[in-house]
DNA sequence: GCAAGGTC
């Protein structure tokens, strides 16, 4: 016994009286069919079966045929229905905001489905009902969704994932999907005997795109939005700027149709024209030639003409001529005519369409398909509508024509629904409704009926060897426009020609004309060029037209035109100046390609996705890189572009990572400090992270190389690009050169003095400043700042070691104001010298572990300058220097090190004469001009050679410090500026 | 505030 509690016709409905609950149904009859059908195919004993359609309505719809009689086994079906957008795609909650990171790092953030607010109920019922069934079936109509359509751009919130998720608590359950194009008793019977199971490669496929199409939109439409809306704030700060693979496109066909009509010259062509008066109508012959391009060609030929003109009847050809009824109508077809002879556009049509489907008056809507399906018996739909007092009559014609309805063949089929048709008559409809429910029923009747048939005469003429021709037409039966308004067919009369006869013209005339550019894209054309091209589905096509309207990229002409805006041209003008076809249909080809081998299964939906989305994240940074061309291409349109600061500026930049952090696991790229030119190595994880790595003063430049280390882990390691200040690196050593960091680059280790990384401190990103620099080798002591607000230190960065942990929950916050820290990072240990000598007994700090050389007397933690022989050399005062390779002036014996004061204060910088130094400014023409510098007190025939910049305190390297006399080389003229102090 | 995909 199956469905007792039927009460009527469909017996329980709960949650009716609460918006947003689906309604539900127990279902009979067929449904026991169903409920067999699923039996047979999972060999398994079924108590329960839930149900789930799309609507409301459908759901509605297909429970009471399947309760439409007596149940007689012990089966439950339950009827449910869902929405779509049960579950959408987000990211997580840090990323959602708009200022919560860099737009770089939405390709790589985590995203997550999620059930929206309105949908819970939904969801919530969906649960509850699935919890008692031992299987599923999934009575959504909207077949497509489950094929890759030849654009391959559907995609559906019913995947067969999203099921999985909300049936996720329940195991081992059966999922059928039934497939239905229309909501009859036949249908649905034939859907219950044929229950597939749904393609989990199609479902991959769509989650791939899902994924990608979030990451790249939403990347990209921060960035715009942000970046466009500072520089050109007058025009736009209230705007927002979207990008998607699907609206940019369509915003590119309207552009390049506005740049094909800039472009076009027009031609002048001439032609001849021959007129024959006969009773009071003229016929007008046409130029076999049709035009020529050559203004005295066409003189010479007019001008035999007008010698002998006399026309001479050279054929008289008489034949059947037809004019085809319709095809089918599919969504697009629907869309296009819609627009052009109703002038209701694509956007509104769809909703109307949808509205008239839910309400039962026409089939589903969204259709690629052309052809009607040999089961549809055609008959019935055309008889309800002899109802009408407009097109009854016709209707009834098209059921007495021999053969009865006779639809034209399309090329297409979805295999899922029939072509738009009307299911029911109505005379009740108002305003656009009705009219775009006549243009369907019209429309379906045309299909059915017959062409409409004439009879063309094709007269041929001659004049001076000239050929001419004329015809005309005479409609014989009218048929299907009679029912169909929107095509014109109008008959043409010429009077009766002779074969052979001759009369005069009553004119011969040349003609000039000018060709003319194409004409700005109507919707139609848009329509078409978006399917051409796989630019979204036949479901979507009306939104994107309405995307790019509502974004300000295009406007609409007062004859319902598109074109472009100053926004929509600029966007697209920037990106092609970039070299980034982000408007061209074809940037997503390869996409779509691996989107169809993971629907087929030969591609590997993980791998899929990963590849693109980093080729489009390197799209991305490249076009954040390149981002001052979007702006060049809009100042034309919007004005000129607002200066952004040099904060701003670096805000927006992107850097790419260098390699992971060994703290966190997060990317390390490279910054700019927040004064000065000089970048450091930064965890983005930073506050959270502080791993940082500081690079001295003594390099001037670094960047990241595209190369790989091979060797260092966790790949990918990428090389640093390094410009080191000149006389800070032994001799041998090039200034400019790729070495890698990660700690296989032994020598860069030591230059860079790199072994070790340091949290940010006090500095990181909101704070930049370096650390205090070491003296030469050996290596410095390095006392922690007994600041409480210090982070203790972080373990040591030394790869290819796995990750070690973070530093304080290694070492804990040591902020005793007496720790020592070892250049390892570590707590120095305590030793005593128990060597017989002058230090015996003397207490010192060394490296705990020995992998240092750190050393420091316990008694002088602070000793500036220790002397000679009594340990290692005190730690440089800041502003400190780079320590290596560098160079004595002049065969001096000493070092710059020696000469300036421990701050390194000019006053106390001594040249090579030991005379205190004079700051000068270069006043000769050249990249220098202005530039203050050290040099000797004395006067010019008595001055030593020594020189130092003041703005880098340090010596320049080479010949022309050592070995050039520096004065005559900086003095032109005897014009020197003497400065006490910088 | 973002995509494209859908519809209560």
């Amino acid at each position: 016994m199956l469905i007792v509690r039927l009460l009527g016709r469909y017996l329980l409905r709960s949650g009716i009286q609460r918006p947003g609950v689906p309604q539900r149904w127990l279902c009979a009859v067929q449904s026991v069919q169903c409920a067999e059908a699923v039996m047979i195919r999972s060999r398994t004993q079924i108590k329960r079966v839930l149900c789930v359609a799309e609507k409301n309505d459908a759901a509605k719809g297909i429970a009471e045929i399947m309760s439409n009689g007596r149940s007689r086994r012990n089966v439950t079906v339950t009827m449910t229905s869902v929405s779509g957008h049960l579950l959408g795609l987000e990211f997580k909650a840090p990323f959602q905001k708009w200022h919560s990171c860099n737009p770089v790092l939405l390709f790589d953030a985590e995203v997550e489905k999620y059930c929206p607010d309105n949908m819970t109920q939904i969801k919530r019922t969906l649960e509850k009902e699935v919890r008692q069934c031992q299987a599923l079936i999934i009575w959504t109509d909207s077949l497509t969704q489950f094929i890759c359509s030849r654009s391959g751009t559907n995609s559906s919130s019913y995947d067969f994932a999203t099921f999985l998720y909300v049936c996720s608590h329940i195991s081992n359950i059966q999922v059928f999907r039934a497939k239905f194009s229309e909501i009859t008793p036949n249908s649905i019977q034939r859907a219950c005997e044929t229950l597939t199971e749904p393609d989990a490669n199609i479902s991959d496929a769509v989650d791939v795109r899902q994924e990608l199409d979030l990451r790249i939109g939403a990347s990209f439409t921060r960035f715009q939005t942000l970046r466009l809306q500072k520089i050109f704030p007058a025009s736009l700060a209230n705007q927002l700027i979207s990008y998607g693979s699907c609206q940019f496109p369509t915003l590119g066909f309207v552009v390049e149709r506005f740049k094909a009509i800039q472009a076009f010259i027009p031609e002048t062509f001439y032609k001849i024209k021959v007129l024959h008066e006969f009773e009071e109508d003229t016929v007008e012959f046409s130029w076999k030639r049709n035009r020529l391009f050559n203004h005295t060609a066409c003189l010479v030929l007019y001008q035999i003409c007008m010698e002998d003109p006399i026309a001479t009847v050279t054929s008289i050809t008489s034949k059947p001529k037809s004019k085809w009824r319709p095809l089918p109508l599919d969504t697009v077809e629907l869309e296009k005519l819609a627009s052009r002879k109703l002038r209701i556009n694509a956007k509104e049509t769809m909703k109307i369409a949808e509205k008239l489907y839910t309400q039962g008056f026409i089939s589903y809507p969204r259709t690629e398909t052309n052809i009607f399906p040999a089961t549809l018996a055609l008959g019935p739909l055309v008889e309800q509508q002899t109802n009408s007092p407009a097109w009854g009559t016709f209707a009834q014609r098209v059921l007495d024509q021999p053969g009865g309805p006779n639809p034209r063949q399309g090329k297409n089929s979805d295999q899922a629904h029939p072509p738009i048709h009307p299911t029911k008559y109505t005379g009740t409809l108002q305003g656009n409704e009705a009219r775009v429910y006549e243009f369907i029923v019209r429309h379906f009747l045309a299909c059915v009926s017959q062409d409409a048939l004439g009879q063309e005469t094709v007269v041929d003429i001659d004049i001076a060897q000239e050929k001419f021709s004329t015809s005309g037409l005479m409609i014989i039966a009218r048929n299907y426009l009679d029912v169909y308004p929107y095509d014109r067919w109008t008959a043409k009369v010429i009077p009766v020609y002779e074969q052979g006869s001759q009369f005069q013209p009553s004119a011969i005339e040349m003609v000039d004309g000018q060709t003319s550019p194409p004409q700005l894209l109507t919707e139609a054309d848009l329509i078409s060029l978006m399917e051409k091209h796989g630019i979204g589905t036949d479901a979507t096509h009306a939104d994107h037209i309405e995307t790019i309207k509502s974004r300000m990229y295009v406007g609409l002409t007062p004859d319902q035109r598109f074109l472009p805006g100053e926004l929509g041209m600029g966007l697209v003008e920037g990106y092609n100046s970039m070299g980034y076809e982000m408007s061209k249909p074809t940037l997503r080809s390869e996409l779509e390609a691996d989107l169809k081998l993971v629907s087929e299964g030969t591609k590997d939906k993980r791998s899929v996705l990963q590849h693109h989305i980093q080729k489009y994240k390197a799209v991305f940074i490249e076009s954040v890189r390149k981002a001052k061309k979007l702006d060049e291409a809009l100042s034309p349109y919007l004005g000129a572009a607002q200066e952004i600061t040099e904060a701003e500026q670096q805000d927006m930049e992107i850097p790419l990572p260098v390699r992971k952090c060994p703290n966190c696991g997060r990317d390390m790229v490279l910054k700019k400090k927040r004064e000065g030119n000089s970048k450091y190595l930064s965890c983005v994880g930073f506050p959270a992270c502080k791993t940082a790595v500081w690079f001295p003063d003594m390099v001037l430049e670094v960047s990241r190389d595209d190369s790989v280390c091979p060797t260092c882990q966790p790949r990918p390691v990428h090389m640093l690009k390094f410009k080191f200040r000149r006389g800070t690196l032994p001799p041998m050593m090039p200034l400019e050169f790729v070495g890698c960091i990660g700690g296989c680059d032994e020598t860069l280790r030591e230059v860079l003095d790199l072994k070790y990384l340091r949290p940010g401190g006090g500095g990181g990103q909101g704070d930049p400043r370096p650390p205090p620099l070491r003296p030469p080798r050996p290596e410095p002591s390095r006392i922690t700042n007994p600041r409480p607000s210090l982070p203790a230190p972080i373990s040591s960065w030394t790869p290819p070691q796995p990750r070690p942990p973070p530093g304080g929950s290694v070492r804990g916050m040591n902020t005793s104001s007496d720790a020592i820290v070892c250049n390892c990072g570590q707590d120095a240990v305590l030793l005593t010298v128990r060597k017989d000598g002058p230090n015996q007994g003397r207490q010192f700090y060394k490296c705990n572990s020995g992998s240092c050389n750190f050393f420091l007397w316990a008694d002088q933690p602070d000793q500036q300058g220790e002397p000679q022989g009594r340990g290692p050399p005190p730690r440089t005062p800041q502003p400190s220097r780079p320590s290596l390779g560098f160079r004595n002036i002049a065969g001096e014996g000493r070092g710059l090190e020696g000469r300036t004061g421990g701050g390194g204060h000019v006053g106390q910088t001594v040249c090579n004469c030991n005379e205190a130094v004079v700051t000068r400014t270069v006043q000769k023409d050249g990249p220098n001009k202005g530039r203050m510098f050290h040099a000797c007190g004395k006067p010019r025939e008595q001055q030593c050679n020594f020189f130092q910049w003041a703005d880098e305190n340090v010596p320049p390297q080479g010949k022309t410090h050592t070995d050039t006399p520096l004065c005559g080389l900086m003095w032109p003229g005897e014009k020197t500026h003497t400065a006490n102090s910088i």
